[in-house]
DNA sequence: CATTGACCTGGAGTGCGCTCCAGGTGCGAG
DNA sequence: CTCGCACCTGGAGCGCACTCCAGGTCAATG
């Protein structure tokens, strides 16, 4: 088994049959083989390089840099520099998103805990009870 | 001090004065007090409120449901489990991201290994050389 | 007293990444 | 032969989260 339907290649690829047109009419697929009455056939290759683009799209990578970069996979192996360029930026970049996602997922671990001892404490008995902070 | 421009709470809070008053409109901010000739004076509480807003912003959260925890706070005390929850539901939500991220960070670093080890040989020197997946 | 600059309002516009639609084609099942 | 269905195309539409704009107010400055 090497081909694929649009809607097999959809469900094993995790986009839908629209983004998938939408990905080759925009330059990210190029010229998907056809079957004799025009209909899209996939291949294994296909597949492989949309686990790519599934991978860089859901990091973050904005569709325009995902279009440099199968560019650059285009233009052969004389890219392979530029390839990796790209893709350690993209690496830094997620490392970052990571460390920022830690911190802020501290912060709400905060919160959540002082939610809890406010939860705690007899709630509602002092009726004008000072609780500084209780706007948030 | 405890009492800021727009221009201020701007640069304090990282959301464009636009921003801020986007927020105030659809009641992301409720009420923010006014001077006499009707120009606002964020406190801050305010500032507050607008770093959680930034917190939850940033990981994701959308606005809707940023939406629904301000209408939790401004419900008062009675609310904090409810708040409680949302915010748990929120940290898994992250939590899963930074999962994620990491074993896609993980195919990326991959990627660029292998055409570390592509770009190491000899390159373009063994014309017909049949690299299979040198298509990606 | 005129100007400047920060701010105000309601509402229209923008960019991104899809997603949907109308109208049409070709193939296998009944 | 007729259906139904999966697919095709070009192009319009959408949801989200802002962002920008026109026209106006007000306080301080020269």
């Amino acid at each position: 088994m090497s081909s694929y339907s649009p809607a097999e290649t959809a469900e094993k690829s995790g986009f839908s049959i629209d983004t998938l047109r939408y990905y080759e009419k925009i330059g990210l697929l190029a010229r998907i083989a056809r079957d004799a009455s025009g209909r899209r056939v996939f291949s294994d290759d296909d597949l492989a390089w949309l686990g790519m683009l599934r991978c860089l799209r859901e990091t973050g990578m904005p569709i325009a840099e995902m279009l440099r970069y199968s560019e650059l996979v285009r233009g052969g192996e004389a890219t392979l520099r530029e390839r990796i360029e790209l893709l350690q930026e993209h690496d830094r970049r997620v490392e970052d998103q990571i460390a920022r996602l830690r911190s802020q997922q501290g912060q709400i671990k905060w919160k959540i805990d002082l939610y809890r001892g406010r939860a705690g404490t007899g709630a509602g008995a002092v009726a004008g009870a000072r609780v500084s902070a209780a706007r948030t």
